[in-house]
RNA sequence: GCCGGGGUGGCGGAACUGCAAGACGCAAUGGACUCAAAAUCCAUCGAGCGCAAGCUCAUGAGGGUUGGACUCCCUCCCCCGGCACCA
C-alpha cells in the first residue's frame, strides 16, 4: 500500500476536475438549480485569510452536497477589487491599482484553487473590469434618471490624514476606520441615493425571508422605524411655526419647553437679545466631534433664546425656546418638544437649567397599585408629580392626566386623539439616513454624470457607458479633497452630451458598495454586453438559494444590495414574477481567532496563512479542521494542534479505504452505523453543523477499524460519498483505487435506510427516583408492561426496591423508566 | 443605557421537542511494537470517597417548577457582539 501523499493527489484532482469543467454552472433551464453564494473577496495584498476559507469550504461542502443532490449548481466566485488598501498602496509605491489588483486576484485565484473549491471558474468576475462596471455606472444613471440619486451639501466625514469623506459607517467611535484618525466634519457636496425611500419595505420583506432572527432584529435595529406625530408650535408675534416629532404625543400637556438643534435653520430667521452668546454656541456644537458627544451624553448643554416663546398648542401656555446639541438636526424636524416628566434627556436637560417639570401621565401597568392609578384622587397625582420630580421622569404610558379634556384616557388613545385635536398628523420617522454614495477618490467607479452650466447634471449616454477611469500617475487627492481625477484635464473637459457645449465630468467615485451591490446578478450571465444580464438566466438562477458571509456585512451590504435589487425589480430591470428579494436564505459563520484567541492581525503577528497549512498537512486535512474545529456560526480560536487530529483522521481512511479493497466480510452492524452515519451527516450539513458531521464520520471509522475487512464494497463507496464534500481529493483517490467508475463527488448522494437504523438494539435506562440505578438492552417498540416485567425482575433493581412502595412508574418509550418510591 | 448571543473537563467543543452530562478531537499518563525514535495500536483520563461492586457531588451563582433540568421560569454575576443623546 501506498503511502498517503496528500500533494500529489490534491493536485491531480484539481487538474482534472478544471480539465473536465465538472464544476461549470450550465444554464439548463429546465433543471432543478441551487445557487449557492459566498461574499466575493476584497483581493488585498495579504492573500486569502483563513476567515475567507471558512466561508468558501463551508459553502463548497454545501454545494458538493447539491450536485450530489442533482442539482444543478451555481457556485461562483469573484473580486471586489476597488478599494482604498490598493489606492493607498499606489500612493505609497506608485503601483497602478490596476496593476496591483492584477497581481493580487492571481494570488487569491491560486489560492482558492488550491482549496478544491468547486467554484466555477467560467463566471469569474472582477469589479474593476470596465466590462463590469459599465453596468454598475449603468445602474447609477438609473437612479439618477428615477431620482433617486441627488446631489447635497452636508455637513460630511473627514479624515484629514486620508483626504477623504467617510461614510457614518466608516466613522468608528469619532475615528477613521482605516487609519485611525480623529474624524471632522466638513461641507461638501455628495451624490447620495434615496434609500430611506425603500425603509418600510427593505422592514416590512424581512418576513418574506429566511434569514437568522438575529440577523433580522439588526437590519430592523438599523432602519429604526418609529411611529409617531409631527406636531407644529407656532412663535409668539410671529409667523414662523416650528415643526417637531414625537412618539409622545400624549404627553403634550406636559411639553414645557422646546430645542432646536444648532443647526437648526429657524435660528437664523428668528429675533432675540443674546445673539453673541447663541452664536458661540452654535460654533463650539459644531468644533465638537462625535467622540466627545458622546462623552458629554450625561452633561447636556443648551441655551435659551431669549426674547422668542412658543406657545404649546394644547394648553396655549407660552413656553421658551432653547439650542442644546443633545437634538440631532438630522433626526425628525431637527427640534423636539421637551417633555421633563417623561423623557430621561429632557429631565436632565430642565434639572440642569431650572426649567418646568409638568406630570401629565401615571403609569398603569402592573407593579402600580390600583390607588396610586386613580387619577382623579388628588393625593395619587400629588404622589406622582412629587415622585417624578424627587426621582426622574415616568417613561412608560398608562393613563393621562392634567391634559384638559384628555384627562382620564389611556395613552395608546391620547396619542392620536390630541395630535387630531392641535392639527397635528402622523409620521413614520426612520433613523437610518440616504446613503452617501460618493467618494473623492480614484480607485472606483466614475459616476457616470456630466455637469454642463446651461442643463445641470446630465448623464452620460448608454452607448458611451463604461466611462473608464483613465490611467493617472499622481494618485493623491487634491488638498481641497477632491478627487485625484479633477486634475486629469483632458478627461474633465467634455461636451454636453445634451447641448453640445463645454461641459465638466464628474471627478467624485463611487463607494465600495457600489460593485458588490449587485454582483450576484451578474454571475447568471457574466459575459453580457447588451445587458446587466439576460432576464431568462436571472429568471431561472435568481434568488440566491442560500448567502454565506460574515455577520460584519449584514447591516451595510445585505440592505444596500436588497435595495438595488428591489430598485432594478421596480424598473423592470429585473423579472417581475421573481419576487422582490434576492436573496432566500442568508447565513453567517463566526470569526476565526488567532491561536492567542485574538483577532488576527498584522500587527499582532498571529495571522495563519493557508498555503502554510495546506503545505504543511493537506488541502484536506485544512478543510476537515476549518470545519471540524467549532460551532460555524461561533467565534473560535485557531489551533494548530487541532488539524493534527484531522490529518490522523485521513490518514486513517487511507489506511482502512486501501485495505478495504480486499473486504471479505459484509457486517451487518457496519452497515447500520454507516446508515446511522449517513442520515447525521445529510441533516447536520443543512443545518451547518459541520463539527458533528466530522465527529460522526470519525465515529463510524473508529469503528470500522476493529474489523477492517467487513466493510462491503457497497459501503465503502457510501462511506466514501460522504465523506467527499469535506474530503474531496482524499476520497477521489480511493475512489478510483477501489476500482469504482466515475468521479466519487458526481455520484448520487446515499439515502439512510431507516429500517436499518431502527434495528438497532436500544439501551434503556433505568431510574429509580430520578437516578439512574441499571440498564437493560431492549428491541425497539417494547410496549410498557414488557419492559417494567423485564425491568422488576433485575438483581439490581430489586435491592433498590426493597422494603419500598412503588408509587408510580414513568415510562418513555425506547428510553428509560422512572420507578418512583 | 438599549438590543442580541453566551458561561459545560487541562483545552476546542457534544447533548434531539427536559430523560445515562462530557460524543468527537487535542493534550496528558501507562502499556504494546522497536536496538531506539517516529508512526501506529491498546488502556486510563471532571472531582471526592472506596480494595472493589459502587456511592456522592458537579454544566457561572442562588432560588423555583418536575418523577427527572445544561435544557423551562425568577433573581443576580461575568464575557462577547451590535447600536448608542434617534425625541
Amino acid at each position: 500500500m501506498a503511502n498517503y501523499n496528500p500533494q500529489r493527489i490534491e493536485k491531480k484532482w484539481q487538474d482534472k476536475w478544471e480539465k473536465l469543467g465538472i464544476f461549470q454552472a450550465r444554464d439548463k433551464l429546465k433543471k432543478a438549480k441551487f445557487y449557492v453564494l459566498v461574499e466575493f473577496p476584497y483581493p488585498s495584498g495579504e492573500g486569502l485569510h483563513v476567515g475567507h476559507c471558512r466561508s468558501y469550504i463551508a459553502m463548497d461542502v454545501l454545494a458538493r452536497k447539491r450536485r450530489m443532490e442533482g442539482f444543478n449548481v451555481l457556485f461562483p466566485i469573484g473580486w471586489d477589487a476597488f478599494g482604498l488598501p490598493t489606492e493607498n498602496y499606489a500612493i505609497k509605491t506608485g503601483v497602478a491599482p490596476s496593476l496591483a489588483t492584477q497581481k493580487n486576484t492571481d494570488n487569491f485565484r491560486r489560492q482558492a484553487k488550491r482549496l478544491g473549491l468547486s467554484f466555477d471558474w467560467k463566471r469569474e468576475i472582477n469589479t474593476t473590469d470596465p466590462n463590469y462596471y459599465k453596468w454598475t455606472q449603468w445602474i447609477f444613471l438609473q437612479l439618477f434618471k428615477e431620482g433617486l440619486a441627488y446631489k447635497k451639501k452636508l455637513p460630511v466625514n473627514w479624515c484629514p490624514s486620508c483626504k477623504i469623506v467617510l461614510a457614518n459607517e466608516e466613522v468608528i467611535n469619532g475615528a477613521c476606520e482605516r487609519c485611525g484618525a480623529k474624524v471632522t466634519k466638513i461641507e461638501k457636496e455628495q451624490w447620495l441615493l434615496r434609500i430611506t425611500k425603500y425603509a418600510d419595505r427593505l422592514s416590512d420583506d424581512l418576513a418574506k425571508v429566511d434569514y437568522p432572527g438575529k440577523i433580522k432584529i439588526l437590519q430592523k435595529d438599523w432602519i429604526g422605524r418609529s411611529e409617531g406625530a409631527e406636531i407644529e408650535f407656532p412663535i409668539k408675534g410671529s409667523q414662523e411655526k416650528i415643526k417637531v416629532f414625537t412618539t409622545r404625543p400624549d404627553t403634550l400637556f406636559g411639553a414645557t419647553y422646546l430645542v432646536l438643534a444648532p443647526e437648526h435653520e429657524l435660528i437664523s430667521k428668528l429675533s432675540f437679545t443674546n445673539i453673541n452668546e447663541i452664536k458661540t454656541y452654535i460654533e463650539k456644537a459644531k468644533n465638537k466631534k462625535e467622540i466627545e458627544r458622546i462623552a458629554l451624553k450625561k452633561d447636556k448643554t443648551g441655551v435659551e433664546l431669549k426674547g422668542v416663546k412658543a406657545i404649546n398648542p394644547a394648553t396655549k401656555g407660552e413656553i421658551p425656546v432653547w439650542v442644546a446639541d443633545y437634538v440631532l438636526s438630522h433626526y425628525g424636524e431637527g427640534s423636539i418638544m421637551s417633555v421633563p416628566a417623561h423623557d430621561e434627556r429632557d429631565f436632565q436637560f430642565a434639572k440642569k437649567y431650572g426649567l418646568i417639570i409638568e406630570s401629565v401621565v401615571i403609569p398603569s401597568h402592573k407593579g402600580v397599585p390600583r390607588e396610586f392609578i386613580d387619577y382623579k384622587k388628588k393625593e395619587t397625582v400629588e404622589y406622582w408629580r412629587n415622585r417624578i420630580k424627587l426621582n426622574g421622569p415616568v417613561l412608560i404610558g398608562g393613563i393621562v392626566f392634567n391634559s384638559g379634556k384628555f384627562t382620564g384616557m389611556p395613552s395608546e388613545k391620547a396619542k392620536w386623539e390630541i395630535t387630531k385635536f392641535v392639527g397635528g398628523k402622523r409620521k413614520t420617522q426612520y433613523r437610518f439616513r440616504d446613503w452617501i454614495f460618493s467618494r473623492q477618490r480614484y480607485w472606483g467607479e466614475p459616476i457616470p454624470l456630466i455637469f454642463c452650466e446651461k442643463c445641470s447634471w446630465v448623464p452620460v449616454l448608454e452607448k458611451d457607458l463604461p466611462v473608464r477611469l483613465p490611467e493617472i500617475k499622481d494618485y493623491k487627492p487634491t488638498e481641497k479633497g477632491e478627487s485625484p481625477l479633477a486634475k486629469v484635464k483632458n478627461w474633465v473637459n467634455v461636451k454636453c452630451p445634451s447641448c453640445r457645449g463645454q461641459a465638466k465630468r464628474e471627478t467624485d467615485v463611487m463607494p465600495n458598495w457600489a460593485g458588490s451591490n449587485w454582483y450576484y446578478l451578474r454571475y447568471c450571465d457574466p459575459k453580457n454586453n447588451r445587458k446587466l444580464a439576460d432576464p431568462k438566466k436571472i429568471k431561472y438562477w435568481l434568488p440566491v438559494d442560500w448567502y454565506n458571509g460574515g455577520m460584519e456585512h449584514v447591516t451595510l451590504h445585505l440592505l444596500y444590495s436588497r435595495f438595488i435589487f428591489k430598485f432594478l425589480w421596480d424598473i423592470g430591470a429585473i423579472p417581475k414574477n421573481l419576487g422582490s428579494e434576492p436573496y432566500k436564505k442568508r447565513t453567517a459563520h463566526g470569526v476565526i481567532l488567532g491561536g492567542d484567541g485574538v483577532k488576527m492581525s498584522k500587527s499582532r503577528g498571529n495571522i495563519i496563512n493557508p498555503d502554510k497549512i495546506v503545505e504543511q498537512h493537506s488541502t484536506d486535512a485544512m478543510r476537515l479542521y476549518t470545519m471540524f474545529m467549532g460551532p460555524f456560526g461561533e467565534m473560535i480560536p485557531w489551533d494548530m494542534k487541532g488539524l493534527i487530529g484531522a490529518r490522523r483522521f485521513l490518514e486513517k481512511v487511507w489506511r482502512l479505504g486501501n485495505q478495504a479493497s480486499n473486504a471479505k466480510g459484509n457486517s451487518l452492524r457496519l452497515k447500520k452505523i454507516l446508515h446511522k452515519a449517513i442520515k447525521k451527516v445529510s441533516e447536520d450539513i443543512e443545518v451547518l453543523k459541520f463539527n458533528t458531521a466530522i465527529s460522526t464520520l470519525m465515529e463510524f471509522s473508529n469503528t470500522w477499524q476493529q474489523t477492517p475487512l467487513d466493510l462491503s464494497k457497497e459501503d465503502l463507496k457510501d462511506f466514501l460519498k460522504i465523506l467527499s464534500p469535506f474530503a474531496p481529493h482524499l476520497t477521489e483517490e480511493l475512489w478510483e483505487k477501489s476500482g469504482f467508475t466515475g468521479f466519487c463527488c458526481q455520484q448520487k448522494w446515499p439515502k439512510a435506510d431507516l429500517k436499518l437504523i431502527r434495528e438497532e438494539k436500544i439501551n434503556l435506562i433505568i431510574q429509580i427516583n430520578g437516578k439512574v440505578r441499571d440498564k437493560i438492552e431492549i428491541n425497539p417498540g417494547i410496549s410498557q408492561k414488557e419492559a417494567e416485567n423485564a425491568v422488576l425482575k433485575r438483581e439490581r433493581v430489586k435491592k433498590w426496591l426493597a422494603g419500598k412502595k412503588i408509587k408510580k412508574i414513568i415510562f418513555v418509550p425506547e428510553k428509560l423508566i422512572n420507578i418512583v418510591v
